[in-house]
DNA sequence: GTGAAAGCGCTAACAC
DNA sequence: GTGTTAGCGCTTTCAC
């Protein structure tokens, strides 16, 4: 890499000068700057960025902790936080927790060693199990704003952007109803999750307040054999004829199992499920979904947390933005 | 952050034997060593990350352009390289591209500021199709290597690490005929692609090997409607009793075109698809899949980039590295 | 209009 | 055994 330096060698002028003209300084004669400017270009100066977070005790850089690249919904998040970064001047480094506590601790104290000026981040699994939060504390104290999305520590004071996860599922619930469906079945793989809990809820909601309707609730672990669980439900609880899925997968799976005994979705069997338009796409006929708009969450978390940093507000206007859903009406529900 | 200087001032010593205490220079006192390193304890004391970078001229961190993060089989590769970074200690700064040639030559010139010590990337489909190359060149001639992986430009003398898309695709067109299979079609969203392109070419080998097959191919675009798209052409050409899928979307949506077309699988036809594991658990039944083990390709990539880096070895020992993939018997072929 | 010098935080060669 | 100094690349204040 060329540096100012190599350049004020070359032009014969001091180092300051050649700052100077490149930051089309009023001090620099005319006839100097266009000079400097020509070899800049000639050379492909860049600023050193290094050099300049040094400076200016800033890195342009913000540290996404993600639980689990492979999930669609926190890949799209990923995406929005990265365009939106981007859109202003900011890099991201990324770090996959893969769900574990230990891995999140370490990449937040990794990188809390001045290679970023905050986080983005969703909660590990295994942390929201354990419900540890000192290490966000900590974080945080240390002059380094967080912002959580999606799987959020409610007990930690940062700016938050979720999902009207309980409302979704409440309103999903709730239209199964007025399809006429008795036997609604709510399958879960995400139950350890604070937002899979809330999504229980908003399902449990609706199923207390009419008094028909008995609660039907598959929780699944990772150990489990997804299709095997699924199906082995269906067959005990003759009848279901809806289903509320609070993951992808299950959605999925479910969609497939009830065609694979024989059901004909949506007339015998109604199936919405959290998911995108792609995963929608994925079944036929294509499920009805509700959206998280993901890359929305994404962009709103880069934003919150980027104005946080530029003007370092204090602790006590703490944000959290709620992204509301969108049910997707496709062709697994009447 | 505490800095050297702090400490230094609070213990009445110099900052340069706070700074040899902390790397336990021999030069240092036992007792001057132990008081330094508690009080760095106490204050959680981190050196600052760009000042080191500052001083080696090493930033420790990758840029990974990636094309497409929803992408399943790319997002597995980015794991992989995020891991095998961190082993390393190294970040990364990800990059996506979203398959635009003008963001890609743009991320590559951003991070070229010395924010990364070199880049590892997949190459955009715009580029593919333009066969754009000088931005790689550029970049590498400034001294920052690059590795690309799957989606590779083969005239940019870099470190590769590539599939045998080829090889697979011939070998899993063959294994159908050993079924028995007399109408074998071949259907593509990734036309556009280096990649696609060789699979089709795998697959057009065995067709011509046999006189008695005829190619039957399917381009999809990314404007079409996938499940119309193979549904016409499903009934178009009645009788197809198998098909090798390019991509994951293909390959899940053909198998679910077939059962809804009335037909058993894989009594009636087979079907083979590049896809991951979890995307094979999301058919019934479950889709035999071309494993492309991407996690390892991620892998293989960073240490080549890191090894590369350590070594500054000299352009003639380019290297490219071909991760075999493993064909997967599931339920969808006999 | 141009240049010298300090300083961001750190390391390391070189005094003492 | 400890301290001084220079320097990584840059910006910025202050001299001239």
């Amino acid at each position: 890499m060329v540096t100012l330096k190599q350049l004020a060698k070359e032009l014969n002028v001091s180092i300051s000068t050649v700052s100077k003209a490149l930051n089309n300084s009023e001090e620099i004669g005319e006839d100097t700057v266009r000079r400097v400017k020509e070899l800049a270009e000639l050379y492909n100066y860049k600023p050193n960025k290094v050099a300049l977070s040094l400076k200016s005790n800033k890195t342009k850089t913000i540290g996404v902790i993600i639980p689990n690249i492979l999930n669609r919904f926190l890949a799209k998040v990923l995406f929005g936080i990265e365009r939106e970064a981007n859109k202003n001047g900011y890099n991201i480094i990324t770090c996959i927790s893969n769900e574990s506590l230990e891995k999140e601790k370490e990449s937040l104290q990794l990188l809390a060693n001045g290679s970023v000026d905050g986080f983005i981040l969703s909660v590990a699994a295994e942390t929201q199990i354990k419900n540890e939060i000192e290490h966000f504390k900590k974080t945080i104290s240390q002059g380094l704003p967080i912002v959580m999305f999606d799987r959020v520590a409610h007990d930690v004071l940062c700016d938050k952007v979720i999902v009207d996860d309980f409302d979704a599922t409440y309103d999903a619930t709730k239209s199964l109803i007025l399809e006429k469906r008795k036997k609604i079945a709510f399958i879960s793989n995400i139950n350890d999750l604070s937002v899979g809990k809330l999504r229980e809820r908003g399902y449990n909601k609706v199923i207390l307040e009419n008094s028909h309707l008995e609660p039907l609730v598959l929780k699944i672990t990772k150990k489990d054999d997804h299709q095997k669980k699924i199906k082995s439900f269906f067959k005990k609880n003759k009848g279901i004829d809806a289903v509320i899925a609070a993951d992808t997968s299950s959605g999925i799976i479910s969609i497939n199992t009830a065609i694979n005994l024989g059901l004909k979705v949506p007339k015998d069997i109604s199936i919405i499920g959290f998911a995108s338009k792609s995963d929608s796409n994925h079944t036929i006929p294509k499920l009805t979904t509700i959206r998280q708009h993901a890359k929305e969450i994404g962009e709103n978390a880069a934003q919150l947390l980027i104005s946080r940093m530029h003007f370092a507000t204090k602790n006590d206007d703490i944000k959290t933005k709620i992204i509301k859903t969108t049910l997707v009406k496709n062709k697994s529900t009447l």
